[in-house]
RNA sequence: GCACCCGUAGCUCAAUUGGAUAGAGCGCCUGACUACGAAUCAGGAGGUUCGGGGUUCAAGUCCCUGCGGGUGCACCA
């Protein structure tokens, strides 16, 4: 049924950044009208299948359900109660057993496109999302005396992609590093050192003979049990400030951080803080002594642990803070800083990453960190692990090299910026080498990071180097091709899309242009739900579906035609999809191009 | 043994967390460059959502169960 008319209206309007949240304010007022029991009423409003139209609310199915009323009627009524102004702009239907459809008219699509002309317009529209919320979000995060190898790529490209997403949508964001520093692996790393160092091999290339040392360290304390006793006494010495130990400790931790750098920097990533493990060894008593205090800990088999007895698997698995040896672990690190991030940073949210294995330890860390803070009396921040699956080989298991160790992370990016070197080199061989190779470096970089932030997280991954540098269907290089193709047309003109004169464009028409205009105005809906569930790959799903209704539009409505006002008005529609586009590229952490 | 995750088109993956006729890409088939970049676009074929029960206006999604795969479980992180 049909009950409003998207009558046009030349007035200016108020146009929102994000429509369904207008629609959804709407609704509750309509129902507060109708004389509803409103707060019942779930209002919200998600986009809809655009057979349906540009938003659909469900709420009251369930409303109605439960009241015994008939669900069409009920839509009737708040539909009925909706304001003049909205019904005017927004055409609105009820369908089906009750759902309520709401179909913008072409002018409020033409007063989006007009108003939110620049990054700055976008950001400041969505800033209502996280508006002074403080963030501190923990990513990468790698063991000193190991190099970066492919099972780090996630945690990095992932975190750096909900950073920048969620600076966007306002909330103030801290990245902290919380380097692997102070844990076991030193222990025997150090054993290591002191007695299988090959004094040439430090000086020759370091971090391979450090690697080197772990390795075998780590395999002889297998063997013998002796050994890993000795290990174990070297972190004991190194954590109560052994003056050897200690300076040790800092040789190994300036090699490794510095090979870290070269990758951030490649990976674009910079940390507002790195404070590892380490960091915290000076609050670690504070712990201790809160968690026993409160009655929390207890001693089992000599080491300090916490049981949850509610849970049906932490009652009996324990949460060891305190090793029988008196070392901290990962438990006692976590706790601290937990706390530090709480009482230092302020923080209103705490997000963690690492890989779906270490799901037990969050848990419990959590759990822990309820219970602690509701006997001091500390504020609870929000917690999210957010967790994702491996990285797999073409046989299904782990990837590795073929002689079985983990693939380096710089070689494996190489890798990519040379395959895509070669690859741009096919296609514009008429390109400069220069440029062909910054090509080659974006769109390689660019391919990495898209095919890990395009799956849903939760799941393992295949890696396929032609899937990941496929040039067809969801994938870095068909979004900046798409970008480019932009460019091409500003660069025809010799103006730049930033300048673009909008107030004399016209509302799009055809239905490729409606299309491609109704997508971009869903940028706001995609924003709030990747930000809420922090799965980039809703993001990437909507920023290919843009791409692809803008080539759809592409060929089938010639933008540079003669007739001014249908070039006015479709030079509109590419330089907002440009500049969504872009933005929304950046903001998974990739880098865009003029041309490739 | 206990617990968690996963099973969707031949293949790789989506499906706004319970919403309308389950969608894309690859591959296969048919079309479109004397048109702003064909790394593209338009169209076609392809499904008992692992099997079996249940919950309700509505189930790929929730509950129970069976099968198959993965992961974690006392001093690693």
């Amino acid at each position: 049924m049909r009950v409003g008319r998207s009558a046009f209206c030349n007035c200016a309007m108020n146009v929102t950044f994000n429509l369904a949240s207008e629609l959804e304010t709407a609704l509750q007022d309509a129902a507060q009208t109708a004389g509803l029991e409103a707060d019942a009423l779930n209002t919200e409003v998600r986009t809809a299948d655009p057979r349906h139209g540009d938003f659909q609310a469900n709420g009251v199915l369930g409303y109605a359900k439960a009241r015994k009323l008939n669900p069409r009627a009920t839509a009737e009524q708040i539909v009925a109660a909706l304001p003049e102004d909205l019904l005017a702009r927004c055409e609105v239907s009820i369908a089906g057993p009750g759902f309520i459809n709401f179909t913008f008219g072409a002018d409020t699509l033409l007063d989006w496109l007009q108003k939110h002309d620049t990054v700055d317009h976008l950001k400041s529209g969505a800033s209502a999302f996280y508006q002074g919320q403080r963030f501190v979000v923990d990513y990468s995060s790698p063991n000193t005396a190991k190099q970066l190898h492919v099972g780090h790529i996630r945690s990095m490209v992932i975190g750096e992609a909900i950073c920048r997403m969620l600076s966007f949508c306002g909330a103030e964001v801290t990245r902290d590093n919380h380097i692997g520093d102070w844990g076991t692996q030193f222990g025997k790393l150090i054993w290591g050192y002191k007695n299988l160092l090959d004094e040439n091999a430090l000086q020759t290339d370091a971090l391979e003979e450090l690697e080197r040392l772990y390795k075998a360290a780590d395999a002889a304390t297998k063997e013998d049990a002796a050994t890993l006793d000795a290990a174990r006494a070297e972190l004991v010495k190194l954590q109560q400030g052994d003056a050897e130990n200690l300076a040790l400790w800092k040789q190994i931790i300036a090699i490794s951080s510095s090979a870290f750098q070269k990758v951030y920097d490649r990976l674009d990533i910079k940390f507002d803080h790195e404070h590892g493990e380490s960091f915290y060894r000076d609050q670690l008593a504070r712990v201790y002594q809160e968690l026993e205090e409160t009655g929390l800990s207890s001693e089992s088999q000599g080491a300090l642990v916490v049981f949850h007895p509610e849970h049906p698997r932490f009652k009996t698995q324990p949460f060891i803070v305190r090793k029988s040896d008196g070392a901290s672990n990962y438990a006692t690190t976590d706790l601290a800083t937990m706390l530090y991030r709480t009482e230092h940073f302020k923080a209103d949210a705490i997000i963690v990453l690492t890989d779906t294995r270490q799901s037990d330890h969050f848990q419990q860390l959590w759990l822990t960190t309820v219970k602690w803070y509701a006997a001091k009396n500390y504020p609870l921040p929000r917690f999210e692990h957010v967790s994702f699956g491996s990285i797999l080989g073409d046989d299904g298991k782990a990837i590795k090299t073929r002689s079985g160790d983990p693939i380096r992370l710089h070689a494996l990016l190489e890798e990519a910026c040379d395959r895509a070197y070669t690859l741009v080199s096919e296609k514009s061989p008429d390109i400069p080498e220069e440029e062909r190779q910054e090509i080659g470096r974006t769109v390689g970089m660019g391919a990495v990071r898209y095919a890990d932030l395009s799956q849903n997280r939760s799941s393992d991954y295949v890696f396929n180097w032609e899937k990941i540098l496929s040039f067809e269907g969801n994938t870095a290089p068909y979004l900046l091709y798409a970008v480019t193709r932009i460019h091409s047309i500003f660069r025809k003109l010799d103006f730049d899309p930033a300048t673009i004169e909008t107030a004399t464009a016209a509302a799009p028409e055809t239905p490729n242009e409606q299309a491609l205009a109704r997508k971009l105005v869903g940028l706001a809906a995609v924003l709030n739900m990747t930000t809420e569930q922090l799965r980039p790959h809703f993001l990437c799903t909507y920023l290919y579906e843009l791409a692809g209704a803008f080539s759809s539009f592409y060929s089938a409505d010639k933008v540079l035609v003669e007739d001014e006002a249908v070039r006015a008005r479709r030079l509109l529609l590419c330089a907002r999809t440009l500049l969504v586009l872009e933005t929304g590229l950046h903001m998974l952490g990739l880098r865009t191009l003029q041309r490739m």
